[in-house]
DNA sequence: CGGAGGGGTACCTGGTCATC
DNA sequence: GATGACCAGGTACCCCTCCG
């Protein structure tokens, strides 16, 4: 089925220090992002296509596959995606004061977490499991190519769906072997038919407990507050994995058993979210290689387009 | 006694690095 | 260049202690 544009609208950036550029990088790939133009799948229907106009002045164009849509949801679903009117102003002066992240202010402040859907960040942690940060956003990739849905979009090109609940349990064996998912295409299947028996809700940003999450069999503390951070903003309760709570010992000289209360204490209710700066400020680097730019000061992405990093996925994949 | 919570370990799979 | 050993890293599970 084709999508048509139906409208134009403009998106309201509530905030002063807002970076659609670095929203749009971070964690993307190419069938959602071009360097100028970052494609947002709201629903079934209906996918939106962002763009800066001028400075902080967002254009969204609504593409749709019917006729019948609420406009109004779509810009107030698209502006919550983007964090638009997320005011981060407190997380800024423990940032721009903090002895491992405050080298990357300068470079990636303005950044927004794009929000996603329940199902779309358990995917994204299910994958992130006990793998690289390149080998998760590989097997990722691999769902959306394998299983999703490809559509075009004038004036942007190819973009892809995620694969819903339904297409991961229609899926052969085969299918998502070729995924290279490993032991987590099982945990991935029983998420899907959780989705399609409504025991778990997709509605964007509807809110959930941790606790509700790591009851399911495959999924534990660390991509239950991944979720969380990524499909209701809440940034309280940190993923704390083990590359970062070795970077925690080595930055700031604590116990591997402190860590984790320690990263809290500086952080705050803002835990959650620097957690994330952090894989991006050290490109997502191996453990080995972390440690070694954080003895070197190198605690700033290095903005060189030929690493495939969190900020230049969209360039490779 | 029973539940909560913490520690240790096995499991799994792709990545990495040393060795030939 | 091929091979194999080892590592990274999240979860499951078992066992222990603690506390009411």
């Amino acid at each position: 089925m084709k999508y048509n544009i139906v409208s134009k609208e403009k998106i309201d950036v509530g905030v002063e220090d807002y970076s659609f550029r670095l929203t749009a990088s971070a964690y993307n790939f190419s069938w959602y992002y071009n360097g100028s133009k970052l494609v947002l799948p709201i629903n079934d229907n209906v996918v939106v296509l962002v763009e800066e106009v001028e400075r902080n002045k967002l254009e969204a164009s609504i593409y749709s596959r019917t006729r019948e849509i609420d406009v109004s949801d779509v810009v107030e679903k698209t502006a919550w995606i983007l964090g638009v009117n997320e005011d981060l102003s407190e997380f800024y002066e423990i940032w721009k004061n903090d002895s491992l992240l405050s080298r990357s202010y300068k470079v990636l402040r303005g950044i927004r977490i794009r929000g996603t859907s329940l199902w779309q960040s358990l995917l994204i942690g299910v994958c992130q499991q006990n793998a690289s940060f390149k080998q998760g956003w590989r097997m990722l990739a691999l769902l959306y190519k394998t299983l999703g849905k490809h559509v075009y979009i004038k004036g942007f090109g190819e973009t892809i769906i995620l694969p819903s609940p339904l297409d991961v349990a229609r899926a052969s064996e085969q299918q998502l072997r070729s995924c290279k998912l490993g032991y987590r295409s099982s945990i991935i299947r029983r998420l899907a038919q959780l989705f399609n028996r409504k025991e778990l809700s997709d509605t964007i940003g509807a809110p959930i407990d941790e606790k509700e999450l790591t009851r399911i069999k495959g999924i534990g503390p660390y991509t239950a507050r991944l979720a969380l951070v990524l499909s209701c903003r809440r940034y309280d309760k940190a993923p704390i994995d083990r590359w970062l709570k070795r970077i925690i010992v080595e930055a700031y000289k604590v116990s591997e058993s402190d860590a984790e209360e320690y990263w809290h204490r500086i952080w705050g209710k803002y835990a959650g979210l620097a957690t994330i700066l952090a894989t991006i400020a050290l490109d997502a680097v191996v453990l080995t290689k972390a440690l070694d730019r954080i003895r070197k000061g190198q605690t700033y992405p290095l903005l060189r387009e030929e690493l495939l990093t969190p900020l230049t996925l969209w360039r490779h994949i």
